[in-house]
DNA sequence: AAATATGCTTGATTTTTGTCAACGCGCGGC
DNA sequence: GCCGCGCGTTGACAAAAATCAAGCATATTT
């Protein structure tokens, strides 16, 4: 199961983990399974573990005074599951991460990930790719966000990340999206009619 | 002028510069001075600079089809200019950057500052945590953006950022915020009522 | 100083999106 | 197999925000 995990370092990294450096990863990071609608993290708790999805998917999400949730982010195949302000300052978050199908993650502490990141430069390099790809791709999301309609947002998700819109039911893309279920719901009624 | 980039970097890596990593550093980054409505980038440009901002302001925006104008970020004293996917990846990009006041700016290609990064610890510390708070306050945008009212964006706003509303004319934090101008003064109108 | 542009406000109106409520379909648990 | 519930749809209505237009004060230019 640290196959995966292997792959997607060199991949990023452009480099090749020797054996050594994979006994070393291995050991770091702790596989654990979990079942539909687990959860990772919860609002108020400090966020321990940064987890690696090697197979099923989660959610990322807020919940306001009025009950209401907000899908941060969403987490499948190759991503990374936890919140970086509370894993990085130990402070709680704000956020709660619920698996969404029968997972499998790779877990590992903020301790160790920096000990992996100090000693195996394919993992430091990993990581600093990961930060910089993040940051842009939050950067594009900001965008649609302040510019585009809800129509426009949907579409431009369509073009991103269509795999979403397959995998997620309706109500968590449109909390995705930032707009009730109706509305997206009517959105998709009238694609065709433009 | 270079001192000011210094200091950041110090700060920002918990190292210290020696005097022969500063005459590096400062051969590398080079000093310009911008007036007020100068541009540091244009849409369908490649991003060739970062800029560090010494002195002064700046706004990055797009400008759709409808010619109207959504800002992305400010940048003040103390933050970077230029669009990361651009710059990085050698792509056109979407975004202007236009300088608000008078401005002094240090600016660095991609390929000297990587060589910085390369060569100095205390630069590659900092890049790393840039890039580590980008994503973190980004995020929090997203967040923003997708779950509040405009004008909980707007008090939200002046808790984070007061001095952008002090410096930076309504309309512009309208644009940032993705409301119209008009709705913004209206929220102002009406914040003491509640 | 006059002329011009810019930014802010306000009102009237339209458009977009959210809310509330009802209904139906399909799936999982029992 | 039946029941209940989650999920999506639809309609009617309400709320939020955008747009259009006018007017005014303040900078900026000349």
């Amino acid at each position: 199961m640290h196959e995966t995990l292997f792959k997607y370092i060199e991949d990023k990294s452009g480099m090749t983990l020797d054996s050594n450096e994979k006994i070393l990863i291995a050991e770091k990071f702790k596989a654990k399974k979990f079942r539909k609608r687990q959860y990772l993290l919860q609002e108020g708790d400090v966020c321990k573990y940064a987890g690696f999805v090697v197979r099923g998917a989660a959610r990322m999400f807020s919940v306001n005074d009025k009950g209401q949730e907000h899908i941060v982010r969403f987490g499948v195949e190759g991503w990374w599951l936890g919140d970086p302000e509370s894993y990085t300052q130990g402070t709680p978050t704000q956020f709660h991460i619920e698996l969404l199908e029968d997972s499998d993650l790779l877990l590992i502490t903020w301790d160790q990930f920096q000990e992996l990141n100090a000693t195996i430069p394919a993992v430091a390099a990993t990581l600093k790719s990961m930060d910089k790809q993040s940051f842009i791709a939050s950067q594009k999301r900001i965008h649609a966000a302040i510019s585009l309609s809800a129509e426009e947002r949907y579409e431009e998700l369509m073009k991103s990340y269509p795999s979403f819109i397959l995998r997620f039911p309706q109500n968590m893309v449109a909390s995705y999206l930032g707009i009730s279920p109706e509305t997206l719901s009517r959105i998709k009624k009238n694609a065709h009619n433009n």
